[in-house]
RNA sequence: GCUCCGGUGGUGUAGUCCGGUCAAGCAUAGAGGCCUCUCGAGCCUCAGACCCGGGUUCAAAUCCCGGCCGGAGCACCA
């Protein structure tokens, strides 16, 4: 039986109640930080998903948290999105709705549906594990209003928030008078000291997206028994209702993603930044040569299922190895390099080919009587042994050890070895290989390998920040002059 | 502890809503072969899975019940 062979593009499954032309997404990062490929994921489907249904995507700054916002992330979210590939349509910032926000929750409290509790911070949290309602509950609607103002205007710190008049007794904890608002007196990076009450992400989020005509709503598992909390304070508002979709968090086996994780290996040293090679911070993989439309393949792999899962790297290198191989140099690195003395050599100049199927040109080598080859390579030859070396000639292995003696031994390349060489025009290079954070749940103190050798000098002509292949070692880019970061295989 | 959500080969997924076309597709990793002056790419082949137990049904990966395992939430963070 013969069976059609249908090279299927991969994709999203169909969004539920979607119509073209008038779907809206969002993606809704907290300044607070860089963005990691678990951001990337959420960013990509929700563009992803515009795009299929012919829609908008929003870029929603959700910095209703004075305390933790910092304002050199938002310029840098931007940036981490463009390289990725996501264009949102409107960038905004939740911040610039305050007042609004402060009219929703004044409407609230008109309704009855929302009062002002005075209690200590340890009360509130008791009275919500135990299902108990506080005596701030029966406050008259005059009397919350008032001091609702209290908080706009001179409450301190802990002193009062604004509470949803929800369910005590609600099974799902989240529905037990959740805080609304609370004060945050240090300055907004944006707004400065000119508010003092600050939405919480459960009252924000539902009205924002409501406002912004938001049509489907994606976020992670873990908000999904906020569903009930959603949809609770728009109906009370009596507002437009997105359709909330959850999908599983992305987790990539020993590599660590949320900034509670990774602020303390910075801070202590273990790795070097934001942008350290071993993390997946969108920053580090793009020092990696990983492409942004394979971290789009990546995740769009992963789609929007609510399994648990933890892929490893290997799919995301594998996806990224089929896009740069045909664009990438292939180029002579020797790791620990040995000296090879060849006898009867004669002097030459040999051209290779930058790429041994695409047109990237290429470039010249000069060999005289001595070529360098990598440590490991050598430890593995025995006298006698003929190898090629790759694009030049054959050599026979005379004598072994520190160094190593051959002889020149014909030009057939057929049925040997091949292994990798420099010669005169060779110059120090450094490779940084990175390689799993943690293993076992234990920080890997070799995570990052450094290795040391010669490059072919045709390095020198390469651009910071280019791709590229040494040859029967990997596929790295260009760091800084002389160092390139190891992508993989 | 309570409440939710999940469980398809080593890994990641498709299929599950609307039971049969699924003796389960694809990718990745693995094995073997071809090709190649790379341990890369490409091509071919092989091997590998429906968490467990009941039930419903002519028929269950798909529906129901129970269990087991994993994750999340239980903040004046988002």
């Amino acid at each position: 039986m013969e069976r059609k062979k249908v090279a299927e593009e991969k994709g999203l499954p169909p969004l539920p109640q979607a119509e073209a032309g008038k779907v809206v997404t969002r993606f809704p990062p907290e300044p607070n930080g860089h963005l990691h490929i678990g951001h990337a994921k959420a960013a990509i489907i929700n563009q992803e998903y515009a795009r299929m249904y012919e829609g908008r995507l929003i870029l929603r700054f959700d910095d209703t948290n004075p305390a933790k916002e910092r304002l050199e992330y938002y310029e840098a979210i931007r940036e981490e999105l463009e390289w990725l590939g996501v264009e949102p349509d409107l960038v905004k910032n939740t911040s610039d709705d305050i007042e609004t926000l402060y009219e929703h929750a004044e409407r609230l409290i008109r309704l009855g549906l929302a009062y002002v509790c005075t209690c200590r911070v340890e009360e509130i949290r008791r009275g919500r594990a135990l299902g108990l309602e506080c005596p701030c509950r029966k406050r008259s609607v005059e009397e919350n209003l008032s001091l609702w103002d209290g908080m706009l205007k001179d409450f301190g710190e802990n002193e009062a928030v604004l509470r949803l008049k929800g369910d005590m007794k609600a099974k799902n904890t989240v529905l037990r008078d959740p805080t609304l608002f609370r004060i945050v007196l240090k300055p907004h990076p944006l707004k400065g000291t000119a508010y003092r009450a600050w939405p919480t992400y459960d009252f924000s989020a539902p009205i924002e997206d409501s406002l912004d005509g938001v049509t489907h709503a994606m976020r992670s598992k873990e908000y999904e028994l906020r569903d009930e909390l959603y949809y609770t304070i728009l109906d009370a508002l009596g507002m437009r209702k997105p359709i909330l979709v959850e999908f599983s968090r992305l987790a990539l086996r020993g590599t660590p993603l949320s900034k509670r994780r990774i602020r303390p290996l910075i801070e202590s040293g273990k790795v070097s930044g934001w942008d350290d090679p071993r993390l997946a911070t969108i920053l580090a993989l793009r020092r990696r040569g990983i492409t942004p439309e394979a971290i789009r393949r990546f995740v769009i792999e992963m789609g929007v299922s609510k399994v648990e899962s933890e892929p490893t790297w290997d799919l995301l290198y594998s996806m990224n190895r089929k896009l740069i191989d045909p664009k990438s140099k292939r180029l002579h690195f020797v790791p620990d390099p040995i000296r090879m003395k060849i006898e009867n050599a004669e002097e030459r100049v040999v051209r290779l080919r930058c790429h041994p199927s695409v047109d990237l040109g290429f470039r010249e080598l000069r060999v005289k009587d001595e070529v360098y080859i990598a440590k490991g390579d050598a430890e593995r030859l025995k006298v006698g042994d003929r190898v090629r070396l790759i694009g030049l000639y054959n050599v026979r292995i005379e004598e072994v050890g520190d160094e190593i003696s051959a002889s020149y031994a014909g030009e057939s390349p057929i049925d040997l070895p091949k292994i990798q060489w420099v010669g005169e025009d060779r110059v120090g290079f450094r490779v940084l290989i990175p390689k799993e954070l943690f293993r076992d749940g234990e920080f890997n103190e070799d995570s990052l390998e450094v290795s040391d050798g010669f490059a072919e000098s045709a390095v020198e002509g390469l651009e910071i920040g280019e791709v590229f292949q040494f040859v029967r070692f990997g596929f790295c880019r260009l760091d800084s002059k002389g160092v390139a970061i190891f992508a993989h295989k």
